[in-house]
DNA sequence: CTCCAGGCTTACG
DNA sequence: CGTAAGCATGGA
């Protein structure tokens, strides 16, 4: 077990792990989480990020994001008072960077659901299928062990009508027919149009797996609450139903904040659960 | 009881 | 093209 000390500006680590983006951590005393089939604990004191685990240091700046230059990020999206005003509130809110494989089953079980269903059936999928790392604490199961499970074995998840679609992307993967790290080298727009291949996946779950497991900044994706939250601030112009009028939030914000436009949308999440 | 939740698929004009 | 019901589950 490594302890590392990490003194960083710009970085918020309640916000970071709380704002809705990951499923997996929760609070105590500090922060614990499991992260690639280990085990991680991390507190903040300060401007110092303190850190226990068994993965190595580079894993955890890039997982954190700590090597993104917030000044030039917050400078690029910081188009007027109301973005303004939350960047100051939560400024040092970071992206993570997810693992692809969990990102995508967690956001397939988004559709149409609360976080909190959310993380009941993830939390449920892992202590059935995930391997056991720590008393309490499972891995996320892998695409080779779900692909071996038939529709009633997920009963106990309480996934609903999503099971099947997991089932079915977890078994192409395992069988070398979706290939899902091979996204990375995409661009966004045609990472956006392999992912829209899985059944499951539309525009707002594929782009919250660019911006949250492949980086991809330029990612806007939108819920009913960006939807709802966009419209407060930035009028009622967005005419489109539904679907529609989430692409068509999507395609402004990327032109009003910019190629760092998915920060932009974190912070504008806040804005509901803060 | 109804309505909604970090939506998507399918069916119907 | 476009829009709208249906979808499992749980909480308000």
């Amino acid at each position: 077990m490594n302890v590392y000390r990490i003194n960083i500006s710009d970085f918020n680590l309640d916000p970071t792990l709380s704002c809705g983006q990951v499923f997996r951590w929760e609070k105590n005393e500090r922060w614990t989480g499991v992260v690639n089939g280990k085990l991680i604990r991390a507190r903040q004191a300060g401007a110092e990020l303190i850190i226990d685990s068994t993965l190595d240091k580079k894993f955890i700046r890039d997982y954190f994001r700590l090597d993104d230059d917030m000044e030039k990020i917050y400078t690029s999206i910081n188009m007027d008072e109301k973005i303004d005003s939350l960047i100051r509130k939560y400024r040092g809110l970071r992206l993570i960077r997810q693992d692809p494989w969990e990102c995508l089953v967690s956001y397939i079980c988004s559709s149409n659901n609360t976080i909190r269903n959310i993380k009941n059936s993830i939390r449920r999928m892992c202590e059935c299928f995930g391997e056991k790392i720590d008393e309490g604490y499972y891995s996320f199961p892998t695409p080779d062990s779900l692909s071996e499970l038939h529709l009633c074995d997920m009963e106990q998840c309480r996934l609903g009508f999503r099971a099947p679609r997991v089932l079915k992307i977890a078994s192409m993967i395992a069988n070398n027919e979706f290939d899902l790290y091979g996204i990375k080298n995409l661009s966004y727009e045609e990472g956006r149009r392999e992912l829209m291949k899985i059944e499951g996946v539309g525009n707002k779950i594929a782009d919250c797996v660019l911006l949250f497991a492949f980086g991809k900044l330029e990612s806007f994706p939108v819920d009913t609450h960006i939807e709802q939250i966009m419209e407060r601030f930035y009028g009622d112009k967005f005419k489109g139903s539904k679907s529609k009028k989430r692409e068509e939030i999507a395609e402004f914000a990327r032109e009003y904040f910019g190629e760092f436009c998915g920060y932009a949308q974190e912070y504008l999440y806040m804005e509901d659960l803060g």
